[in-house]
DNA sequence: AGCACGCCGACT
DNA sequence: GTCGGCGTGCTC
């Protein structure tokens, strides 16, 4: 252990997978060809009593810690660093950024395989294709096999040769047609296709035209893009004429979505037009699979990828594009561990890669927004529906002093009565699951609450459960209130299963068909019910949020928002523009060019100016008002905030914790920042804790990473932190 | 995070 | 007597 040239000897800084902000230094191994010691490269090490894998920072010959207590490594894992310079400056960078541990921001960088230490050893590509007696044989001949017959008809309408990871299941019939000499199998190491397209481009209009161009006319140079348009207006395929000139470069591009289940139509899409290589990345995906992929991205074998946020460090041999698609979507941010925005990091990525990043919404988030406004990203805009494709009409449900049924408008009943009547769908929207959303006592007032946390327990009337839709707690729905025993228990507010008993009674004959958390549990059901309402099997669609996704529903006519002031008055400063951006998706998700849907939105505040600008269709308007609003009240984009987040037992700990620091900060020469609170959570995430919060808030970014950096180390070390886990989510706007 | 050490209660 | 509960402390 005890190296006899101590002071020659070279020193490994390395990153580890612990949750300490430290990095650690070990004694390069004697033997070992200086070359090959390069950032980047993975070593095994010896930590406490463990042995672990770490990732190399730096090289350098002294160490703070003393020398002569460096232990040294075990072995090198690489022969060739498996980050770049500039992606590991990018999680250096991302790592000071959220004031998050390198180890484990590296951890996000890495596929869980590269992380345990295996090899970066790409896997010999297996490719099969159609034999002539495979293209020739009657497939009748295999009457006896459907799968195998399937399979082969499959593999005659792609005509090409298929990869070994594109064929996913039926491994059975795939080895009975190789038995059978119909498909033959080959070991390749070149990339199966060299050709950028399989088909030919569609025809621009003249704006999407004008936004390929001036994409591309900036390709090479760092340049944020926000390429706004609607549903319909053609953004996939600027996107794909974008990413054919970057391929003809012969570049690699990384596209970003935010749900997984948006990647396979996409991908088809791409598949259709690109014949080069293409893998996704998601965390449906085997452990395999994914380090496949990420190996096929990092030495340039595969040209475009496509993934969830998990696929935002993914190294590219010759980075030339991002694109981030759905940019104001919330599943970009991280919600736990190292909390990140895909979006901001992507950004960040680009400038150090030197790209243009490509930003696509028909709702752009507030502080994509703001940037276009002070120029820092370039605003491209798609007007109109391509082709003739019209807008569906928006129309507020004025129920103030209305008489309603269940949360449905006399008015709304008989417009959708009409449209029942025509033979068409009709698409309701509630964001709330469950019967009530809570229960209470008329004898004696009391109310279902979590004894948990501070939420309501909602009731779920189909298993006769009141359940916490926070920690999940859940208790029997009893006949008699617990607290007085009295029978007079009743159902306060509307959920989605409600709802639906509502509906099939006020319908009779019609089928209803809810989605929600609740009734999609099961896997698979939820594809069912999609194909349902597809085949038109359904005439009544109700749902919550988990409906405005990725799914287009053609002969929906009629959609109705039933609460939407709920979102205008939430607590939450962002739902407004969550509520806009609903609307505008479900707009244009319903109906077909010829027969335009209606859309119907109850509210009993009609004069609210958001509502107004909404109705026009004008998201724009709407932003124009939403970042006025956010302005005057000082809140983020204008605002940088860091939410520390203190959680334990009794209520007491984190309040002192908090109250400590809160004593700190104020004892800290530094610049003006807010603090707000220490407040009580409205709920706790994990069953019995008490959460409290901590917000921090400046005007100026630099402020508040100032106070961020100092505080941190005096936060590890404050004993009560022990009884209390704490975590700290930032959420600075300006990334340069 | 792991994984030790360490000191107190119910078990073959 | 010891197995094991999780509080506390450390990891180059």
């Amino acid at each position: 252990m005890h190296n006899p040239d101590a002071s020659a000897a070279l020193i490994l800084e390395v990153a580890l997978a612990v949750p300490l902000a430290q990095r650690f230094d070990y004694l390069a191994p004697v033997d070992y060809p200086l070359s090959g010691l390069l950032p980047g490269i993975r070593v095994k090490v010896p930590f406490g009593r463990q042995e672990k894998i770490a990732v190399v920072l730096a090289v350098k010959t002294d160490s703070e810690f003393g020398p002569e207590r460096l232990k040294p490594v075990l072995a090198v894992l690489d022969r060739q660093p498996l980050l770049s310079a500039q992606d590991l400056e990018l999680l250096l960078w991302a790592s000071r950024y959220y004031h998050h541990p390198v180890g484990e921001v590296l951890t996000a960088a890495l596929p869980v395989l590269l992380r345990q230490g295996r090899s970066a050893q790409l896997a010999q590509e297996v490719v099969y294709e159609l034999t002539d007696s495979g293209w020739q044989i009657d497939l009748q001949q295999l009457q006896r096999s459907l799968r195998q017959q399937a399979l082969l008809h499959w593999f005659r309408m792609q005509a090409r040769r298929i990869a070994a990871d594109e064929l996913h299941e039926d491994k059975a019939a795939l080895k009975a047609l190789l038995a059978k000499g119909l498909l033959q199998q080959q070991s390749v190491t070149e990339p199966h296709s060299s050709a950028i397209s399989s088909q030919p481009p569609l025809l621009a209009n003249p704006q999407q035209r004008q936004a390929i161009d001036t994409i591309i006319s900036q390709l090479g140079t760092f340049q944020p893009i926000l390429l706004e348009g609607v549903t319909g207006s053609g953004k996939t395929e600027v996107y794909m004429q974008v990413i054919a000139a970057v391929l003809q470069r012969n570049q690699q591009v990384l596209v970003l979505l935010p749900e997984i289940s948006l990647t396979p139509q996409l991908e088809q899409r791409f598949r259709q037009r690109f014949a080069v290589s293409m893998v996704s990345y998601h965390s449906k995906l085997t452990d395999k699979q994914r380090l496949q992929a990420w190996l096929q991205m990092q030495q340039g074998r595969a040209a475009i990828m496509l993934g969830t946020r998990s696929a935002l460090f993914t190294p590219m041999r010759r980075p030339g594009l991002l694109i981030l698609d759905e940019e104001h979507d919330s599943a970009f941010k991280q919600q736990d561990g190292f909390r990140f925005s895909a979006r901001d990091v992507a950004i960040a990525r680009a400038q150090k890669l030197k790209l243009p990043v490509l930003l696509g919404t028909a709702t752009p988030s507030l502080e994509s927004l703001l940037n276009v406004q002070r120029r820092r990203y370039q605003g491209l805009y798609l007007p109109g529906r391509a082709g003739k494709a019209v807008a569906p009409r928006l129309q507020l449900l004025d129920i103030r002093n209305k008489r309603m049924q269940g949360g449905l408008s006399e008015q709304l009943i008989s417009v959708m009565r009409q449209t029942l009547a025509q033979g068409q769908q009709v698409l309701l929207f509630l964001n709330r699951r469950g019967y009530a959303p809570v229960q209470i006592c008329h004898g004696c007032g009391w109310v279902s609450r979590c004894s948990r946390c501070d939420a309501n327990l909602v009731i779920h009337a189909a298993e006769q459960m009141l359940r916490c839709h926070h920690c999940g707690f859940e208790q029997r729905l009893t006949a008699q209130c617990p607290v007085c025993n009295g029978s007079q228990l009743h159902a306060l507010g509307m959920g989605t299963e409600r709802i639906e008993l509502l509906l099939t009674s006020l319908f009779p004959g019609k089928t209803v068909v809810r989605l929600d958390r609740d009734s999609t549990q099961r896997k698979g059901r939820l594809e069912d019910y999609l194909q349902q309402i597809n085949n038109g099997e359904a005439d009544i669609i109700l749902g919550t949020q988990m409906l405005a996704k990725g799914h287009h529903f053609p002969d929906v006519t009629l959609v109705a928002l039933l609460d939407v002031d709920s979102g205008l008055f939430s607590i939450d400063y962002r739902s407004p523009e969550k509520l806009a951006q609903l609307i505008v998706q479900v707009a244009g998700r319903a109906g077909r060019a010829e027969k335009p849907g209606q859309v119907l939105l109850q509210t009993r505040h009609p004069e609210h100016p958001l509502l107004q600008t909404l109705i026009h269709q004008d998201y724009r308007a709407f932003a124009v008002q939403a970042l006025y609003e956010r302005q005057q009240a000082q809140l983020p984009p204008y605002t940088h905030q860091a939410l520390l987040r203190a959680q334990a037992h009794t209520p007491q700990l984190p309040q002192q914790f908090l109250a400590a620091v809160v004593e700190q900060i104020q004892s800290l020469p530094l610049p003006p920042v807010t603090v707000l609170g220490p407040v009580s959570a409205p709920m706790a995430k994990r069953a019995g804790q008490f959460r409290y919060q901590l917000l921090l808030q400046s005007s100026q970014r630099q402020h508040l990473h100032q106070l961020l950096d100092s505080l941190l180390p005096q936060l590890v070390a404050l004993k009560q932190a022990k009884a209390v886990r704490w975590s700290l989510d930032v959420d600075p706007q300006d990334l340069y």
